[in-house]
RNA sequence: GCGGAUGUGGUGAAAUUGGUAGACACGCCAGACUUAGGAUCUGGUGCCGAGAGGUGUGCGGGUUCGAGUCCCUCCAUCCGCACCA
């Protein structure tokens, strides 16, 4: 039996497993396709499932599309929300090296470990359309996919994707002169030509047409791992993992053509509600620019040094050239006595990463390869040098140095001594570069006295005019390498005979994963999967099968469409769901997947699109990114003596003290630590001794870092949903701040969120009972509820979910003030907050409305104007911009009857000081400001 | 290095269009109530100042009757950079 107190109590973890429960029962979130109301889909980006499980800062995103999805429910919107898991990936694979147990079987327990938090949340999810990466039934049709892509080209004259047989059909007609398509292919062929090559032959040429092709990619190669490796894994240019040496190489790699769609991802990018930080990130990665292409010939070789320039305007400023240290011309222009050199230095850039060799601009290194280049215009004999500020994967990996007018080119000729000659009028560049483009042209021949637009221009047509090259438009954008040396990912649907590829054919799909002994590469560097035996394969077709595997964002680029049909075993979505579901309305999730995820799956949409199969081109029509949640890591100082000192003790010289991070759970709201606790968490703080300070205390300071077990500074919302319930965490974690700014968690705010839940309780609950009065409500009141309804509809259309939340305290702040039990004003109130805090108002409103199944089936209430209107408004008045006054004045007055009844106050009379104003601004309902 | 973002009380933040800076909370201070609670309620709380008042949105400058908001310079911090997801 309940006690007349307990049953008037807020019983968060009893509300909360109750109504879990029911909406399970009920199927409340499951949803169907539905022609009578209007579609939305609310997506939230899926997660890896790691280990660690999930920290408060996973469900920050899910809290607010739950929250959106709720609201469009309520608005009648059938909203499609779902749910699933990218489930192929690194960290499992390198769990199952090290202990052995098959990714799968990790997988599936961080997967049920993930449900069961994510359930603890009360998301309205519809989970009869999970989907998981790593699951045959859905990468049968990621492999599906890849297939498409293998068997397409990209046809410039209708600008999109046409299957290869067309192409095929074109050579064996008239060859590749009249084809207009995104190619690496140079070499020109008729028909008959064509005809009479050899199957190999023929495959070569279509490699470079297809949009998953075969191709050289360089690799950061790890020869004592065996293995290739990721940047992130390679620490100060070794490998993470045993700190091996780590290599630049060259490998034969699956690659997809997206720079056949470069021009489209960035029109696209104008279609589509992101916002600007996030477009401007994809156009600068996708990086399109202007320029020429410019062959040069080289001295006493037969070779010519193509390069791309942004400013051919600046052709005359030549005075040397660099190529990437990889160039493959290096080795054959490289002059008798600069050999040993150059090779050397090849061998060292190549154990720097790209990104290393950006970053570092102090260290300038280069090698003159002792040959000279022609400068086609002058004549000149300009020399050749290598640098690792040239990379090879950019451009042509070969740059025209103009040191007067490019900051890096610059530093290399001052290093080197190189010739800096000066083609800007007027300009100084004594001490650096000048990389305006305003300068006008001089010694310049035919380019004199231009500005740089124009003498772009002109220097274009000139090149063109004497063959040396043509403008032309360039990418930063590269082809994505799509192949992986692991195990954990889609395996391709690819097989080789006489040496080349061929597909599987779809009624053997999915090639599914096999078993190996085990997860690493074979002796002689073949991938994992090499290690498989013949019948460990679904399907065994030609010599043998492909090695590789998928990265992880194959899965990834399509998941959205697989939700709307989640089971098709025909097809990877039926063409009547996809009309209806349409694309993405509404997308939550991190900003690091901006280069990423997000640019290929807008790849793979577009390319569907072009197939015929999306009535779509554009995946995410509007996308939020949730800021990270960090951590405050607790810091702990242990002297030189091995004595833990407290921070508030710590001696002037800290010289020989280390920092040590202490688990959060071990510190106390004072910041001290629970010293005992401390001494049993880890061996090495058994015996140790402490420095106190006065109050006996081990105080610890804080810092923000990432949230991460790595730090001991994890905090997960199992244990707060225990200890304040779902509701409570869910309203909090929108309280924090702005959705899309990153912020350090503390949980010691939560209260204030927990109280003002009790506090809407007990508006429902005064006497040991639920009771609520019938009848009229109060103005005040109605002023009260469409003040919220207003304010929570503008903060929603605007994804402010943090003031949403204020207003709900202010809110039920005036209720309680008013001591407002009203049903009407209730009821309204409790739908109003239903999105953001379902279990509560969802009790409430099985006690409102005992018949009704749940409150999700409502309608929102609707704004009335009427009961907010105001008579008068309190002005502030201001002299000279500061506040001094204010003044309460009906609002029909008219300016000069404002000034008036502002000047006849007494206190105005003060702030004049007997001065008359020289000028009054009155702004009618917003302020009064007079000037001195 | 390149690209993107962010700087407001002791803390998280609000100010949506250039118009009362600090809403709403946390914390803190004072008080009430109590069979002491992780309970509830009341008042106060940017900083300096006894007060009048002064001052205040990372630094410095500018535009304006009026700037957290617009412009310029600088500083600091965070994120991404192509095989982590």
């Amino acid at each position: 039996m309940c006690s007349l107190q307990e049953s008037m109590d807020y019983q968060f973890n009893h509300i909360e497993a109750k109504w879990r429960q029911i909406w399970q029962e009920r199927q409340t979130y499951k949803i169907t396709e539905d022609g009578s109301k209007p579609k939305y889909y609310v997506l939230d980006m899926f997660p890896y499932p790691s280990g660690a499980g999930l920290h408060v800062g996973h469900p920050l995103g899910y809290i607010a599309s739950d929250i959106y999805s709720r609201y469009k429910r309520l608005q009648g919107f059938n909203v499609l929300h779902p749910m699933g898991y990218d489930s192929f990936g690194l960290p499992a694979e390198q769990y199952a090296i090290q202990t052995g147990q098959h990714p799968a079987i990790t997988t599936k327990e961080n997967i049920a470990r993930y449900r069961q938090q994510l359930d603890l949340m009360g998301f309205s999810y519809d989970w009869s359309r999970e989907v998981r990466t790593s699951e045959p039934s859905y990468y049968k049709w990621t492999q599906w996919i890849f297939k498409q892509l293998f068997d397409a080209y990209y046809d410039l004259k209708s600008n999109k994707a046409e299957r290869i047989s067309q192409l095929v059909a074109a050579f064996e007609q008239a060859g590749n002169q009249h084809i207009e398509a995104v190619t690496d292919c140079t070499e020109q062929f008729d028909a008959a030509t064509w005809n009479s090559k050899d199957a190999q032959a023929k495959e070569e040429i279509l490699q470079q047409y297809r949009l998953a092709y075969l191709a050289e990619s360089w690799v950061n190669w790890c020869p004592a791992l065996g293995t290739v490796l990721a940047n992130d894994e390679i620490v100060n240019g070794v490998s993470e993992r045993g700190g091996h040496p780590v290599e630049q190489k060259r490998m034969m790699q699956w690659s997809m053509r997206i720079k056949a769609y470069a021009d489209r991802l960035l029109e696209g990018l104008d279609r589509i509600d992101w916002t600007d930080a996030l477009k401007e990130q994809q156009r600068n990665w996708i990086g399109k620019s202007k320029g020429a292409s410019v062959r040069f010939q080289v001295k006493d070789h037969d070779a010519e040094i193509e390069v791309f320039t942004t400013r051919p305007d600046t052709i005359f400023g030549v005075s040397f050239m660099v190529l990437a240290p990889e160039h493959p011309l290096v080795p054959q222009i490289t002059a008798e006595g600069h050999a040993e050199a150059v090779k050397q230095y090849q061998q060292e850039a190549a154990l720097k990463t790209e990104r290393d060799r950006q970053a570092d601009v102090k260290n300038i290194s280069g090698q003159f390869t002792g040959a000279y280049a022609v400068h086609p215009f002058t004549g000149a004999a300009i020399p050749i040098w290598i640098g690792d500020y040239v990379l090879a994967s950019y451009g042509t990996g070969a740059v025209m140095a103009v040191p007067c007018g490019d900051q890096r080119d610059y530093d290399f000729a001052k290093h080197f001594d190189l010739a800096i000659p000066n083609i800007f009028k007027d300009q100084d560049i004594s001490e650096a570069a000048y990389a305006e483009k305003d300068a006008l042209i001089a010694n310049s021949d035919f380019l004199n006295g231009l500005p740089a637009k124009k003498a772009m221009e002109t220097a274009i047509a000139e090149i063109e005019k004497r063959g040396l090259g043509f403008g032309k438009t360039n990418f930063r954008l590269r082809d994505a390498v799509f192949s992986r040396q692991r195990y954990w990912g889609e395996p391709f649907p690819v097989y080789y005979q006489d040496g080349l590829p061929h597909l599987v054919p779809d009624e053997q799909l999915p090639v599914t994963l096999p078993e190996v002994d085990k997860y690493l590469p074979t002796e002689d560097g073949e991938p994992p999967l090499a290690r498989a035996a013949k019948e460990a394969w679904s399907c065994q077709l030609g010599e043998r099968m492909e090695f590789n595997t998928m990265p992880g964002w194959a899965g990834s680029s399509w998941y959205f469409l697989r939700y709307m049909d989640p089971q098709n075993d025909d097809f990877f979505v039926s063409p009547e769901k996809v009309a209806y579901w349409q694309n993405v309305d509404l997308y939550i999730g991190g900003s690091e997947h901006a280069t990423g995820h997000l640019l290929y799956a807008r790849f793979w949409t577009k390319f569907l699109h072009d197939l015929g199969y999306l009535p779509f081109d554009e995946p995410f029509a509007k996308l939020i990114n949730q800021g990270m949640i960090l951590g405050k890591s607790a810091i702990a100082y242990i002297g030189p003596d091995q004595k833990m000192y407290s921070f508030d003790c710590l001696p002037k010289d800290q010289n020989g003290f280390r920092e040590v991070r202490i688990l959060i759970d071990l510190i106390n709201d004072d910041e001290s630590i629970q010293l005992e606790a401390l001494q049993q968490w880890q061996p090495q703080y058994e015996n140790l001794e402490f420095v106190k300070n006065d109050a006996g205390k081990i105080i610890v300071k804080r810092e923000v870092d990432k949230m991460s077990k790595r730090w001991y500074n994890v905090v997960t919302p199992d244990d707060l949903c225990e200890r304040y319930g779902a509701d409570t965490l869910r309203m909090y974690e929108m309280f924090l701040g702005p959705l899309e700014q990153s912020k350090p968690w503390d949980t010691k705010g939560i209260t204030g969120v927990h109280g003002f839940l009790k506090k809407y309780w007990r508006l429902f609950h005064q006497n040991g009972t639920f009771e609520v009065s019938e009848g009229e409500a109060s103005p005040a009141a109605l002023k009260t509820l469409h003040k919220t309804i207003k304010k929570l509809r503008d903060d929603l259309e605007r994804f402010s979910f943090n003031t949403g939340v204020s207003s709900f305290m202010i809110c039920v702040n005036e209720l309680t003030d008013q001591k407002c039990n009203n049903r009407h004003i209730l009821e309204q109130l409790t739908i109003l907050m239903a999105p953001y805090a379902p279990h509560i108002c969802e009790e409430i409103w099985s006690q409102l409305q005992p018949q009704s199944p749940t409150i999700f089936n409502e309608s929102y209430p609707e704004l009335n104007e009427a009961y907010l209107t105001e008579s008068s408004f309190s002005y502030p008045v201001s002299f000279n911009g500061k506040m001094r006054m204010k003044v309460e004045l009906p609002l029909n007055l008219s300016p000069a009857e404002i000034e008036a009844a502002v000047m006849a106050l007494p206190d105005a009379q003060k702030w004049l000081e007997g001065k008359t104003p020289k000028k009054v601004i009155i702004v009618p309902g917003k302020i009064v400001n007079i000037v001195l």
